[in-house]
DNA sequence: TGGAAATTGGAAATCCTGTTCGAAAGTGGT
DNA sequence: ACCACTTTCGAACAGGATTTCCAATTTCCA
């Protein structure tokens, strides 16, 4: 629907508008922007004056064009705190039929600016696309880190903290996307001096190395979807072996969960298919930080 | 908004379904993901055999989140291929009241992906000794982040790419903390289809595996400060061998500036002395997608 | 300060969207 | 080949969302 406007509906209504408003608002001669650069040029050029609610409509549009392009009309009057017919106004002073079509700028901007994981690799049209897809990236680390708080299990935390603190030997396990953790985790134990070891698969003995575990060793596996490398398995013989499990994933479905001790969930975001590890390392830290602590005493 | 799912009304729908379907697919116990993430997770644990259509559904969906998120049920089963019922039936198996409250997954996503002046820094007191670590180190990360985009480098970035989307076969160079770096670029670059050697020092052959580059190779090197590792040994090599060099590092000091074509600057900032990782990747995701789109033409 | 014009708020009316339901078409097993 | 069951389709219905309209309020100029 609103992604295509109707050419005809708007140019009767537009005159309809401007008759009526003799000379108001739009007959200011703000030709309808096409594209939500336009608008934005034109909310920002700062010659143009409007009254309260409308500058705060556009303050709100400015600010956050997403809520814009995904709520409904009274969603997003009511997060920019005026009716839903200031919406309206403020839509059909640019010449917009009414809020649907307008707000299909919004979304065509933000389905423009998201890089769809599917086949055509558009080539960069933009002299920008390189920041873009940085800023993207940016966003999406910057996201996964914000997630991180709110709703962070402290308890799991704590226990897990409890557990690596006093195990005899330490395990590191992980694959694929999950190894760069694992292998900053690993090389962050030993610069505080805590012993463990980085099952990394060279040389494919990582399952003679878990067959190696004892009861008093514990496991610290990371592991992301889709759960299709060998750290499940891996896993699987460490737990068998009675070592203690602890396990940062991604959501509730990770075959890890069953088997361990504790766990902690850690959302990465992504942008255009690649994933952002900055929450997992960040929260990676803290558990190496915490049992250095401890042990430190 | 959408983002605040009702509870009340999801169960009552939820448990009628369930009654309804008997042991159709509703049955076979899927829990409802409350994230997109956790529904990638789901649709690509491969465990999951759906009937054509819904397959179809499956597929579009994970193909296309964004028009998902934007579209109306029309448009979407239009785009999809199949009927608007189909999409409503797809969002009941998972334990959805239907199509909207599903949706709601999907907007929550691009919401959260989308890179928006976040809300009010919100300055909640600690209230846990644990978290305050985290807070540091999530707070290290995201300063980190915060100047990567102020007085980026562009030029050297778009030379980069595009030496490195020239270039015969990549070689991937990083010790120590830039090691997860690297091992992160090397697998994505892999998994983009680009060709490329991570020069790990497994079996010391690293120098072994640098003397036989080529000048019509790249070499992209990451390192930090203190450059005591043996990254700018082997890069110096590389040098010698005519390759050319591009590198990610941290100072205008490091070694490696000298013998390289082009560079990155690129600061991280740490707490407690755990340092983060977050810009180098984020960075090193541009770099990767740059190259991966060039190559793709 | 008075009055006219512009702006705003709110509710009613309309349009459109999402959901439900029954019938038809597939599918697999005996 | 038949039967039971699942899946798909399409239309009717219900509910929400958008728009329109008018009264109330504010602003601005004389």
């Amino acid at each position: 629907m609103s992604g295509a406007r109707k050419p005809s509906g708007r140019s009767s209504a537009d005159e309809a508008a401007t008759r009526k408003r003799g000379r108001s608002l739009a007959a200011l001669g703000y030709i309808q922007p096409q594209t939500y650069e336009e608008l934005r040029a034109v909310l920002s050029s700062g010659t143009v004056h409007f009254p309260k609610r409308l500058r705060q409509v556009a303050i709100f549009l400015w600010q956050h064009p997403s809520e814009v392009a995904l709520g409904t009309i009274a969603q997003v009057a009511a997060q920019a705190g005026v009716q839903p017919s200031t919406l309206v106004r403020f839509a059909q002073i640019f010449g917009y039929s009414g809020f649907s079509d307008f707000q299909g700028l919004f979304k065509d901007h933000v389905k423009g600016s998201w890089p769809e994981g599917r086949g055509e690799p558009r080539a960069e049209a933009e002299p920008h696309a390189a920041m873009h897809f940085l800023h993207g990236m940016v966003g999406a680390s910057q996201a996964s880190l914000g997630r991180i708080e709110a709703g962070f299990d402290i308890e799991s935390f704590e226990k897990m903290v409890a557990t690596l603190a006093g195990a005899d030997l330490i395990y590191v396990i992980g694959s694929k996307r999950a190894f760069p953790v694992t292998a900053y985790l690993s090389l962050t134990l030993s610069q505080q001096g805590v012993r463990n070891v980085l099952v990394d698969n060279v040389g494919s003995t990582a399952l003679d190395q878990v067959g190696c575990i004892g009861s008093r060793d514990a496991v610290l596996a990371v592991s992301f979807s889709p759960y299709n490398s060998i750290t499940p398995d891996l896993v699987a013989v460490a737990h068998e072996r009675k070592a203690r499990i602890l396990t940062i994933t991604d959501s509730t479905f990770s075959p890890l969960i069953p088997l361990s001790e504790s766990w902690l969930e850690v959302v990465e975001s992504d942008f255009a298919g690649f994933r952002s590890l900055a929450a997992s390392l960040a929260v990676g830290m803290a558990l190496v930080q915490g049992v250095a602590a401890r042990r430190g005493t």
